[in-house]
DNA sequence: ATGGCAAATTGAATTTGA
């Protein structure tokens, strides 16, 4: 069973892309974030046609947005408030009694300080709702994937001497990604199964003019499991050259095996 | 280490991302 999670910023303006993708590689579950639109605006149909008919979607205007579209049957599980608020960060769904939850957890906004920076405020507060959760969750045959918005470790960012007071690689919120990583105890996938040069990213910035020039990223997409699920991931792969279509997302996607 | 771009909303300028 072949599992995607991709950051599409927009899926409405990225339809042609995921269409090219899934010729390429036929993914039996979609998870998608920053998907920007309403439920009852989302494009349906077009998954319908591909052959994905189980569709769950936690939408919102304009901003965030999470969906998991399944060829197979699949139920809705939950989508959690994270932070009391109904802002499109989560969904989770069941198939054959695997538990698969999809996240876009906060961005943090600039200033890395809760203090005078809600939304960092609000990252960390998210990140410490997850820990409980996973605390009280049983934690076996789950998957956790999606964009965290955090790369925790030194090479998961072009310099870390460069970004350590930049929100996604502050110590502050690489400690807290790290103790959710430990209550599972969750397996960082690509972490463990992809062979990672010291630049190995799925996101770059939209503001440089040519991303591969200077490979200015960072690896703030992740795929988790549960440990009892480790054996039986068999590939884990980033698809950097969608990064090179035409209008792209500012992220790429995020591929695994599962047997 | 910021912000050169991009998308959505509203109606040319603003907000958000990271």
């Amino acid at each position: 069973m072949k599992l995607l999670s991709w950051n599409i910023n927009s899926i409405r303006s990225r339809l042609s892309h995921i269409e090219k993708l899934i010729v390429e590689e036929s993914p039996d579950i979609l998870c998608f974030q920053e998907t920007k639109v309403e439920n009852d605006k989302f494009p349906k149909k077009f998954f319908c046609k591909l052959g994905y008919k189980f569709i769950h979607l936690n939408g919102i205007k304009s901003y965030n947005g999470v969906c998991i579209i399944t060829k197979q049957k699949s139920e809705i599980d939950k989508i959690v408030n994270w932070c009391d608020l109904n802002d499109g960060r989560h969904i989770s769904i069941k198939i054959n009694k695997l538990n698969i939850h999809n996240f876009y957890i906060p961005a943090g906004g600039d200033e890395p300080n809760p203090k005078n920076n809600k939304k960092f405020e609000h990252k960390l507060n998210f990140l410490d709702e997850l820990i409980n959760w996973s605390k009280q969750n049983k934690n076996n045959k789950t998957i956790l994937c999606g964009d965290f918005n955090i790369a925790p470790n030194e090479n998961d960012v072009w310099s870390h001497k460069q970004l350590i007071n930049t929100v996604s690689h502050t110590p502050i919120e690489i400690k807290k990604l790290n103790e959710l990583l430990n209550t599972g105890p969750w397996i960082d996938l690509i972490k463990e199964k992809v062979f990672l040069p010291s630049n190995l990213f799925t996101w770059w910035s939209y503001r440089s003019p040519d991303y591969k020039k200077n490979n200015r990223g960072r690896r703030l997409d992740h795929f988790w499991c549960s440990l009892d699920l480790e054996s039986k991931v068999k590939t884990v792969r980033i698809l950097q050259h969608t990064r090179d279509w035409k209008k792209p997302s500012d992220h790429v996607p995020v591929l695994i095996n599962l047997k």
